[in-house]
RNA sequence: UGCCUGAUAGUAUAAUGGUAGUACGACGGUUUUUGGUACCGUUUGUCUAGGUUCGAAUCCUGGUCGGGCAACCA
């Protein structure tokens, strides 16, 4: 039943394989992550796009960890990428590393050596970055191009075997000083790191470069389509030449444009700085980019996938508004949240024609947007209730639906109430409001006939529970920091947090971790992790859209 | 300066030589016991100059503009 969807370029590229019988109509794809980080939202458009394809073609995504930089790589971030991705609601076929390969990759090395293809070079980094020219001016061999495969053998031999000191000796690639594209200026394939491998521990004191690591890697999995991002275009020429002169299975690699959203930074470099420094909590800040920040703030994996379907994917840059990620959480929410009543900015209202000391149970449903409501919850009522300073102004413009002197609202799921009378205090700031309810216009069963305009919320004073509420705005305050002059730190937003106390109905107290709550009128929320029974704290995750604009 | 890429409303993304469409945003309206939701409407676009063609966003040529490449990172 499903509207036929256009094509991404992409999918193009698989059914025309399909069609022609490549790989025997097989599709094979992976997610290839580093662990030196957490997974940002950045991350999840190409999962969302690994997986996608695999899942719409009947193929399968291997899960492969690029970890051939044992000094940035640990195994803190392995799980942390395992847990995101299972969040993210995907499976994978198999769980791979890089560093399961490194004798296969090392027996690649030999080969390529034999073929006369590969050498050792004695030179130090900022030599061979002067050799390898510039891009208007072709790079120069030096003498250890010339080096015979039995002394290259021997050489990367005592390479492995830890006789040398880390930069003494790098193996090169032999292809090409005069390339118009850098990369292919006999790039380096291995160096020596005498360092510990979270995985490998200290068999290995050589470690494959990323050219000569990841397309082999995919050779090796077999993998049919390996896509990538765009900076890695240059890179394909040297991936199609280890593929070819190795002869070994041609996986082919696809690039399509990375993510970039207003207001926030997606380099890991930026994440990093901004845990380390202090700028946030930690990676999963609910203000992060991060797949751990966004659940921490109460996005959902469904929320997520929808908004990579959103976005598209194309070979173009991009600069994604996030009014779209909030589009999808608040879509998403919307149809499953349960609404309550919280006060952020409480005022006492006192409702002076109900009994002292008497308390009533009114009943709300949990979601107006489900059939039948989802069920429900009792919600205490007092002569005393807290409801939102912002909701009552002493001289009312023309269109304000709520409350002011003589003014009429609906309390939700409860009663219509009329104010009557307001005390100020010394500085003219509000500090009581005093209302009359009207008996006959309780919610269900109002026979009153007055109709108002304005429903509010609010929460019983004797009843109301004490929380923590944490709202997030966006940590810059600009759309591009990364693209504005000088740091991007300098361009931080200090009001991407407010921490305030808030009265919430008594349900609250009882919530889960995990789940959405809507608190009607405010916008979406959910328990922190760090949330106890004695003190209860919730995140914003997204507010409500907001259609009353003052004049 | 060399090479590689890309260019469609504000932002994304379709149209694969034949009516420039969709979503988000913005604006306006209807409904509403959430100024939410839902529904309806309005708004704004093919980088540029030539060429091929009955017909060009699409093909060709030149230009302009954006992004990337000179890590023992990935």
């Amino acid at each position: 039943m499903s509207e036929e969807r256009s094509l991404n370029f992409i999918e193009e590229i698989i059914e025309e394989d399909i069609r022609n019988g490549k790989n025997e109509g097989r599709v094979h794809t992976r997610f290839p992550p580093e662990p030196n980080g957490y997974l940002h939202i950045g991350h999840a458009k190409s999962i969302c796009l690994n997986f996608g394809l695999a899942k719409k073609y009947n193929g399968k995504t291997n899960l492969r960890f690029d970890d051939t930089n044992p000094v940035t790589e640990d195994t803190e971030y392995v799980e942390s990428i395992k847990e995101d991705v299972r969040w993210l609601g995907f499976d994978w076929a198999n769980e791979l590393y890089a560093s399961d390969y490194f004798d296969q990759i090392y027996a690649f090395a030999q080969k390529l050596i034999e073929q006369g293809l590969a050498y050792v070079d004695d030179s130090t980094a900022e030599e061979i970055a002067h050799q390898k020219g510039t891009p208007t001016e072709p790079g120069v061999p030096n003498q250890y191009r010339d080096r015979t495969v039995a002394e290259n053998l021997n050489l990367f031999a005592e390479m492995k075997d830890g006789m040398y000191p880390d930069g003494a000796k790098v193996l090169r690639a032999k292809v090409d000083l005069g390339s118009p594209n850098m990369l292919m200026r006999d790039p380096i394939m291995y160096r020596i790191k005498h360092a510990h491998h979270h995985r490998t521990g200290d068999a290995w004191c050589i470690y494959p470069m990323y050219d000569f690591a990841h397309g082999q890697s995919d050779s090796i999995e077999q993998i049919t389509h390996s896509i990538c991002t765009l900076e890695f275009i240059p890179h394909r020429a040297m991936y199609d030449w280890f593929i070819d002169k190795l002869a070994i299975f041609p996986s082919q690699q696809y690039e399509f444009a990375r993510l970039n959203m207003t207001y926030t930074v997606m380099s890991k470099r930026k994440l990093l700085q901004l845990v380390n420094e202090g700028f946030v909590e930690s990676w999963d800040d609910p203000r992060m980019p991060t797949i751990s920040g966004l659940r921490r703030r109460g996005y959902t994996p469904h929320s997520l996938r929808e908004f990579c379907e959103r976005i598209g994917v194309a070979k173009r840059e991009n600069m994604i508004d996030v009014s779209l990620l909030e589009f999808c959480i608040r879509e998403d929410l919307n149809k499953t949240a349960w609404r309550r009543m919280a006060v952020l900015d409480p005022v006492k209202c006192i409702i002076t024609n109900f009994a002292e000391g008497a308390e009533e149970m009114h009943f709300g449903e949990n979601n107006p947007e489900a059939e039948g409501g989802d069920g429900g919850r009792d919600i205490p009522f007092s002569r005393e209730i807290w409801i939102e300073r912002d909701d009552f102004m002493e001289v009312a413009p023309k269109k304000f639906f709520r409350l002011g002197p003589g003014l009429m609202v609906r309390l939700k799921n409860a009663y219509i109430i009329k104010c009557d009378d307001f005390i100020k205090d010394a500085d003219g700031a509000i500090t009581e409001i005093h209302c009359s309810y009207i008996p006959e216009s309780r919610s269900g069963s109002d026979t009153s006939g007055i109709n108002v305009k304005g429903t509010i919320h609010w929460v019983s004073v004797p009843h109301a529970k004490t929380a923590e509420v944490r709202l997030y705005d966006r940590l810059f305050k600009v759309e591009d920091p990364s693209n504005e002059d000088g740091d991007f730190k300098d361009y931080i937003n200090p009001e991407s947090l407010h921490m305030i106390q808030a009265y919430v109905e008594p349900d609250l107290a009882t919530v889960e971790t995990g789940k959405g709550y809507q608190f009607i009128r405010k916008g979406y929320f959910c328990l922190d992790k760090t949330s106890t029974a004695d003190h209860l704290v919730f995140n914003r995750t997204v507010t409500l859209k907001d259609g009353w604009v003052k004049k």
